[in-house]
DNA sequence: TTCTTAAAGGATAATTATTATCCTTTAGTA
DNA sequence: TACTAAAGGATAATAATTATCCTTTAAGAA
């Protein structure tokens, strides 16, 4: 994945830190702010958390990333994609995504509600394939 | 609904402060933390917010409410129910249940994916009937 | 009813999370 | 290669949440 067009496409600057970011995001798959801090701690050693704060923010506003709130542990952040949803296991915490069919979901809804919907936030708990 | 019952059954007491928070919670249908303590100022002039805190805590480790994390804004706090999803306007920020098949929904992730589910978090955003 | 006590309330300090500020450095462009 | 707006780092300020400590009270026992 080139992330330096993808921050160039969202009108911003592809700093090495910005890159890093994008780069362990993807790795992670979702990463929370604490977790990117740890680990891009190694790469940059004196990196400071107002600028990951900052970068999560411009990446937010721009729609690079998307912030994913979960019950019960602090929010996750992913770079933006198409439609899905994602699992969590309560025991052993894994979180990942699931691709299921949102737009059905949202023709079922918006026929139920009068409402004309854009988007979902949707996250099934349980128990992973080896933890149940 | 009878909030003293409810409290004893959570083996929390039946406080009037306690009295208060649910009959607000339920009259909101969904309330956030800011929203409950400017409310319930008008009954309890002298109301701390450390109450608030320390009683949304232990009801929600109780499981008698429940926490709705909500994209781009803060949580919203409700009376534990039957399994639902939210509706969130954009525009009005009208946010109200839905009732949809999550059982169905439920089944059908389970299939697909190999874990035991037991519950999910699932918003809709958009525009409301008004807004849309 | 009254008494007893663990739990809850209120005030506020402490902690944690996030944002703002200010100055230095740098990516992107001419 | 030089210029400039934007970004980084350090840290102060603010906001959100939790902890502490002392007073009050709900709930059950006598």
């Amino acid at each position: 994945m080139n992330y330096e067009a993808l921050l160039h496409e969202h009108t911003l600057k592809a700093t090495p830190q910005r890159l890093g970011i994008l780069s362990l995001m993807h790795t992670n798959g979702h990463i929370s702010i604490d977790e990117l801090f740890e680990q891009i701690k190694k790469q940059f050693h004196s990196i400071s958390l107002a600028t990951l704060y900052k970068n999560i923010n411009a990446m937010l506003e721009t729609a690079l990333i998307t912030e994913v709130k979960i019950p019960n542990m602090k929010s996750k952040y992913e770079i933006a994609k198409e439609r899905h949803a994602h699992l969590l296991c309560d025991k052993c915490g894994e979180f990942k995504d699931i691709s299921i069919d949102i737009d059905k979901l949202i023709h079922l809804t918006e026929a139920k509600s009068n409402y004309k919907l854009n988007d979902t936030s949707l996250i099934f708990t349980g128990l992973c394939e080896k933890c149940k």
